[in-house]
DNA sequence: TAGAGCGAG
DNA sequence: AACACTCGCTCTA
């Protein structure tokens, strides 16, 4: 619709294969589902109008952008797929003027007051969310929902109770209730068809029953962590962090079709899957150190679901840098390419009949960056018992995807009731059970300590950086040199080159703004209490 | 660590 | 549960 403003007020359908992946709100009041047929799409709307989506590259591009903007607020952001974020905008709160929830507030008419002021928190953040959203609309056009919540899984669950271009806020008190309400425990983000058909077999249906059942039944079937993480959900407790997104551990393409048998047929896939992925590859900049293959058989016994791969590691060298951006030469497309048919023929047995329905090509394993699981960027974020989560997502999708696909149940949550001018409130429905459970809400988690508290200084911070690059590739560092403006004299380059194009963005721009002489980085002001950049953790601690 | 499985969009 | 296409996390051998 952005991209062809007429389609606007017509049913639109985003078609892979002969499959309407999603559509916009127009489609789904003729009733048009996520994940269904285009020949039964077509029945249901014959005026469907509908745009292949095949190649993801413009929803990339979108989904970057909109990732972009939203780190300019200088929190945390984790990308959940292509059109969902979290970002943690606890830091903002405390700044942040202004008085009541703007948007939907949830349970409105029975607020407890808690003592820890989560409430005050919380309607800040509804205030902080409408300005992001106010800024997607102006910068990029797209229109979103948002959810309010002190943790991920009441932000992302709350998020898509009033669409599209809604928001949502929920206060702790709530959580437990609002849990309570689905039909489903697939409803919850981290249980899905299998976990859920494990549940119901336990005689665990809804969420309430998950709630109510004793842990002990979930312990016979389930570990003990995962036993009390599924208890945990669904009493709406829930302490993951929201993980600032880098780029992505690995890289990949894959095509399905309707029968392969020959090897030459395999081999053609192949490199048209090497060629495409090898200029996202060179878009990413990185140097892979592995490669995997992928494939589906047909007629397995077991589910359609099902691959297998194969993975090899592939040598650096393969990949050079040439003007501060990644190449491979044909010499090296050669290599890699009989690399990736040797990883075939392990899979598959030549001299044996083969059906193949899917081919897939990733590159992994990405070398060293200083960013990434446990590493030190890690603990420059702020950990959070977090008072302040946004989930915000594009509104051309919408979540709970579960239940479009589940094809259970009429849940509450339906694609019909939010397509209503006016949504009906749901809770009406369940007014009868609210007060038993009012009394197992959680309370929020007191605050736990922050990371920010590690006595790191500056010095310590640049020592720590400046030890690690050995194993670096010196190559490395070209790639980004062109960009290389209004960095302090005392920066490693290398290190910096090294760190996630979002950090040096981050530290970019403070440079730019607290020293606009270019000076040392040692003599970068303190300005400790806005923001949440990096930044600051390079900063000698005043304590 | 490789590979499969699950879950997310 | 399959259909399509990607990516991350976790478990097991």
């Amino acid at each position: 619709m952005i991209k062809n403003p007429e389609l606007v007020e017509k049913p639109l359908g985003i078609q892979q294969k002969n499959i309407i992946v999603t559509c916009n709100y127009v489609a789904r009041s003729f009733g048009i589902k996520k994940c269904m047929l285009v020949v039964d799409g077509l029945k249901l709307c014959p005026g469907l109008v509908l745009v292949k989506g095949e190649d993801l590259q413009p929803y990339r591009h979108m989904s970057k952008n909109i990732f972009s903007l939203l780190q300019t607020f200088k929190c945390p952001v984790e990308k959940l797929g292509m059109d969902e974020n979290f970002i943690d905008v606890t830091s903002l709160v405390k700044n942040e003027g202004g008085d009541g929830v703007v948007g939907h507030l949830f349970d409105e008419y029975d607020v407890n007051e808690c003592d820890c002021g989560c409430e005050k928190r919380l309607s800040a953040a509804s205030r902080i969310a409408q300005r992001i959203r106010q800024a997607l609309k102006d910068e990029l056009n797209i229109t979103t929902c948002a959810g309010i919540a002190h943790n991920k899984l009441l932000a992302k669950l709350i998020g898509s109770t009033h669409k599209p271009n809604q928001q949502t806020t929920i206060y702790p008190a709530s959580g437990c209730y609002f849990l309570s309400q689905l039909d489903s425990v697939q409803s919850i983000p981290g249980i899905g068809v299998k976990t859920a058909e494990t549940l119901n077999s336990l005689g665990l249906v809804t969420v309430l029953d998950l709630q109510n059942c004793d842990i002990n039944l979930l312990n016979n079937t389930f570990s003990a962590d995962v036993a009390l993480k599924l208890k945990r959900l669904s009493l709406g407790i829930d302490n993951s962090e929201v993980k600032m997104s880098s780029k992505p551990l690995s890289l990949g393409l894959e095509d399905s079709f309707k029968i392969i048998s020959v090897e030459s047929e395999v081999k053609e896939k192949l490199e048209t899957l090497l060629t495409r992925l090898l200029v996202l590859l060179e878009n990413d900049g990185r140097k892979p150190t592995g490669i995997k293959v992928t494939l589906r058989r047909q007629m397995q016994p077991k589910p359609v679901t099902h691959r297998e791969t194969r993975h090899c590691s592939v040598s650096p060298s393969l990949f050079q840098f040439k003007d501060g951006s990644l190449v491979v030469v044909e010499s090296s497309r050669r290599k890699l390419m009989s690399m990736i048919m040797k990883l075939f023929y392990k899979l598959v047995d030549l001299s044996k009949p083969f059906h193949i329905t899917l081919l897939g090509l990733a590159f992994t394993k990405f070398q060293e960056m200083i960013t990434g699981k446990g590493s030190i960027a890690n603990y420059f974020m702020n950990d959070l018992s977090v008072q302040s989560i946004l989930n915000l997502q594009s509104d051309t999708d919408s979540s709970v995807t579960s239940m479009d696909c589940s094809g259970l149940t009429d849940t509450t949550l339906s694609e019909k009731s939010e397509s209503e001018t006016e949504p009906s409130p749901k809770k009406v429905r369940f007014t009868g059970i609210r007060r038993h459970l009012r009394q197992s809400s959680p309370s929020p988690s007191p605050s736990k300590l922050r990371v920010a508290d590690l006595h790191l200084n500056a010095c310590d911070a640049v020592s720590l950086l400046r030890l690690s690059p050995k194993e670096m590739d010196s190559d490395s560092s070209k790639s980004v040199s062109p960009e290389w403006s209004g960095v302090p004299n005392d920066i490693d380059l290398e290190v910096f080159n090294a760190l996630p194009s979002s950090l040096q963005q981050d530290l970019r721009s403070s440079w730019k703004r607290n020293v606009p002489n270019g000076s040392s980085f040692c003599d970068i002001p303190v300005n400790n209490d806005k923001g949440n950049t990096i930044t600051r953790y390079f900063i000698p601690n005043k304590r």
